[in-house]
DNA sequence: CCTATAATTGAGTTAATTAGTCGGGATTAC
DNA sequence: GTAATCCCGACTAATTAACTCAATTATAGG
């Protein structure tokens, strides 16, 4: 289990569909302007939830993407590992000396095996549905009607280019320190 | 809150020496050549745990480091945020439109700092006397007495050299993911 | 059928972080 | 003094994160 910008990423654009997913899918487009998250990453972060079916896709005109299953049923542990890759978790296997010495075989594979488990069960029992309602409580506004003005704006949003390629890094390295 | 092989590294290290700090102090050439984590790079880990006052040092011969308070009173997130360097958290700060447009201002901000939140709670609900214990439940050997010999025969651990630079480093990736 | 919308794919690029190296200092036990 | 050990800073390499670009496929609506 690794924690970093890019699950936080998918958890924030997966909030923001389960936010309007009523009333069709939901582009991308749109939840990168709302989100400030460039478009071609969330392409890659959504194929990856297409394939661990944590998303629907439709295509074409008023298409996008929809939740795969209900909002109770994915939790925050389900997006971060689509995201995250899956794999292996073999590394040292089974096999007893993933150390060269004598002292105590693997303390280390073990150590954060049981760290890692509990750190996924936590992950696991937090919902995206509790993550909307918060939202919800929280009195977000949606606002369906303006997603073709919204669209055709697109280059609207970058006044002044600095020299992060994109003012969303920062930002986005500072919420995690 | 991040969470990644670097956090793993300290928290190994910190059992390491919490499991051998009695009976003066640890020194990191032992825990490097126990846990198998590159000297150098492991006193860059300790110098960050040093300032945050999570280990002391004592130097010269038979010098090392013990734990700058007990076992019971270091927790994992202690640990990992030590070593993640603090920082910042501010970003986009109070300021209301860390967002461009209107919908809903600083959604990304508001929710992973709160999923932030109960993430560190959670690690630091678990103490690093817990995790030792668990280790000496799983009945880890400690062997005292070879601390000279072991030291002296430090290039021994390597025999047979691969494509990455270090063993450990793949070793570490596996687990995380 | 045509066109615009939007997903889908894949091959790149850039920046940050991780992990490690190196070389020199400071302290202190013997 | 000498060796063990912490300490420090600068440097490098590998990996990943984050992003770009350029196509392609599918489909709704005219």
């Amino acid at each position: 289990m690794r924690l970093t910008t890019k699950g936080r990423f998918a958890v924030t654009a997966m909030i923001d569909l389960a936010l309007r997913e009523h009333g069709g899918p939901v582009a991308l487009a749109a939840i990168s302007s709302r989100q400030q998250i460039s478009l071609s990453y969330l392409e890659q972060l959504f194929g990856k939830l297409r394939r661990h079916e944590l998303v629907e896709s439709t295509r074409g005109p008023g298409g996008g993407y929809s939740l795969g299953r209900k909002a109770d049923d994915i939790t925050v542990a389900d997006i971060i590992v689509a995201v995250d890759e899956p794999i292996d978790a073999t590394g040292c296997g089974g096999k007893e000396n993933c150390m060269g010495d004598d002292t105590g075989r693997c303390m280390t594979h073990d150590l954060w095996a049981s760290l890692n488990t509990k750190m996924i069960e936590f992950l696991a029992s937090i919902s995206l549905r509790k993550l909307v309602d918060d939202q919800l409580a929280r009195g977000v506004s949606i606002e369906e009607a303006p997603v073709k003005r919204a669209i055709s704006s697109q280059p609207v949003v970058k006044p002044i280019k600095i020299t992060a390629p994109n003012s969303v890094f920062a930002l986005g390295n500072a919420f995690l320190k």
